[in-house]
DNA sequence: ATTTATTATTTGTCTATACAAATTAATTGA
DNA sequence: TCAATTAATTTGTATAGACAAATAATAAAT
């Protein structure tokens, strides 16, 4: 293991004293000269990593005045794309359920094969499931995963993890693509979601990156009346 | 006006002759010894202004070999979110055209005061623009503009500019908030997208904010069967 | 010719110091 | 008492120098 950069080892001491409570939003933080003292480092190191946590919206700094602890935790665009369906439905207050339709190995087509950057023909882990809030089918995943990136992706138990979450074990999501669409359903996907012929569905085509290897590749559909995919960005600064 | 720092005017003017296209992506820059001499700067300002370009994801870097021009272009999360519907035809090398179908102030209802932050009856700028892509009609722009940030909204000819290039020019804007759903499209609108009644439509719901207030609220029509709206993230290093 | 070892180059991090600029606190003056 | 001025504090930028770490180029050895 690589010893991190004495600027790194500061931005984690003081991510996890703000991550613990220790320190709440608002609250003013010690000086960089307090710091320098704490970490035995020099002003210009404890200035990067103070620097580094506020264009990364966890810290706002004020010429003169100090340093302060950011209200609103940050929507890094790494999380808000890759949103976890069943974390959303549970800071909402509501219970999170899900059923496997599907979970098997198959040989991937044309279309799916080339979409993950690999031969046709090649295989792939392929899973469906239906994801519940409060009895409401709320998602239906229906996702493929490069047995290159994912090997163990069939013995997991996803009552008890998402397949975001595995994923999300995999290694550091490199990338994400997310393509968003209004389409209306087959039938096969009014019957899983339960929803009528008439009602429009919010389709999310996800790809992720990990390992410089097209990792998933999911189409997440909505149903139009009971789901809104929301973002919030505030600009650095 | 106020003095830019000497490592905002180095990043500036690299910035410059890459998107000049006299560095093109692939190229290998000068190394950080040769700027100090081009722009009589420390090392370690010419340092920062390379990393910060590098975070940005324009450059990368190399120990030991170099600095970089990256391949694609940085899609920083604010072009990714506010994108303009005009420019993004015109990228596809499409022609852009729009009609504009309303343009007035009017006092505002409940929804649209709350959702400007200001008092129901208050005076708002209210617009609605289709946008068309080769004459497909793509997107129907149902906008309400606050007063307070854009006085003169209703002078402006948007046959020429679009109301989102205008609204650029305000000033930076610090927030967006973004919300998409799929829904069925009432008459007015399947009549002004000329799309059946059995197409759904995408709905983009968008506020900004400029000047801590809120600048505008939208709501963004698009055909289902003729539009994605699509987003990449690349995680830095 | 190919592999290995060495050297040079280039970026990454870190220190110590200095002054500028913005804010806050203290002091002064009327 | 209130306002204006001054001083102290804190962050922002910048310099010069140093060593570490990764890569690329060169030389040496087989």
């Amino acid at each position: 293991m690589k010893r991190k950069p004495l600027y790194q080892l500061v931005m984690n001491s003081i991510l996890e004293r703000i991550e613990s409570g220790e320190w709440k939003p608002g609250t003013r933080l010690p000086t960089e000269i307090a710091f320098c003292k704490e970490f035995s480092a020099s002003r210009m190191t404890i200035n990067r990593a103070l620097r580094e946590l506020s264009s990364q919206g966890l810290i706002y700094r004020v010429q003169g005045a100090g340093t302060f602890v950011s209200n609103q935790m940050p929507q890094s665009a790494e999380l808000l794309d890759i949103h976890n369906i069943a974390t959303e439905i549970e800071q909402r207050g509501h219970r999170h359920t899900s059923t496997v339709h599907l979970l098997q190995e198959e040989k991937a087509d044309n279309f799916v094969a080339t979409s993950l950057g690999l031969e046709p023909g090649a295989s792939v882990f392929h899973s469906v499931v239906v994801h519940r809030e409060e009895n409401w089918c709320i998602q239906l995943e229906d996702r493929y995963v490069n047995p290159e990136v994912g090997p163990d992706y069939l013995l997991q138990d996803f009552t008890k993890i998402t397949p975001n979450k595995y994923l999300m074990r995999l290694g550091p999501i490199e990338q994400t693509e997310h393509i968003v669409e209004a389409m209306m359903p087959d039938e096969r996907i009014q019957e899983l979601l339960k929803i009528s012929e008439k009602e429009p569905c919010l389709l999310l085509h996800r790809r992720t990156w990990t390992h410089s290897k097209v990792a998933t590749r999911a189409w997440l559909y909505h149903p139009g009346s009971r789901y809104r995919l929301g973002t919030q960005f505030s600009a650095k600064k």
